[in-house]
DNA sequence: CGGCTGACTGCGA
DNA sequence: TTCGCAGCCAGCC
């Protein structure tokens, strides 16, 4: 039955489903890695999702900048080119900001709701 | 095969 | 409100 690869199969596709969310995020909207976990059939693999995110293809062209935190904050901006392209990006397409966190209650997107 | 890390989240004190 | 702990999953050594 090949189990073992089945759910190495799995893993794989977990992160294709990662990619696949994040590309459908609209332009000015952000969302959180537990909502992304969530859609996929993984809500407690939000650290899984990071995880992924890391190991984004450049071909795929990821707006990773739209994935934030729970807090709304930038996690991975420290993964960036410079620790402010995230930030500016987003301010790049109207995304407010509070301090140094997303506006979320304005700017989160959630891709169950959309689906 | 075993253990540690990490772009997270939720709950309790 | 802020701080700390535990749980979850994938990737790497």
């Amino acid at each position: 039955m090949s189990a073992e690869k089945d759910k190495q199969k799995n893993a794989a596709e977990f992160r294709r489903r990662v990619y696949a969310v994040v590309a459908t995020i609209p332009e000015g909207k952000v969302t959180t890695y537990g909502a992304i976990a969530r859609y996929i059939g993984a809500a407690a693999s939000s650290r899984a999702v990071g995880s992924a995110m890391m190991a984004v293809p450049d071909d795929l062209a990821i707006p990773c900048h739209r994935v934030v935190n729970k807090n709304g904050c930038l996690s991975g901006s420290h993964y960036f080119a410079t620790p402010t392209l995230m930030r500016d990006l987003l301010e790049d397409e109207k995304v407010k900001f509070k301090k140094n966190s997303v506006v979320m209650e304005e700017h989160f997107w959630d891709p169950s709701g959309e689906e």
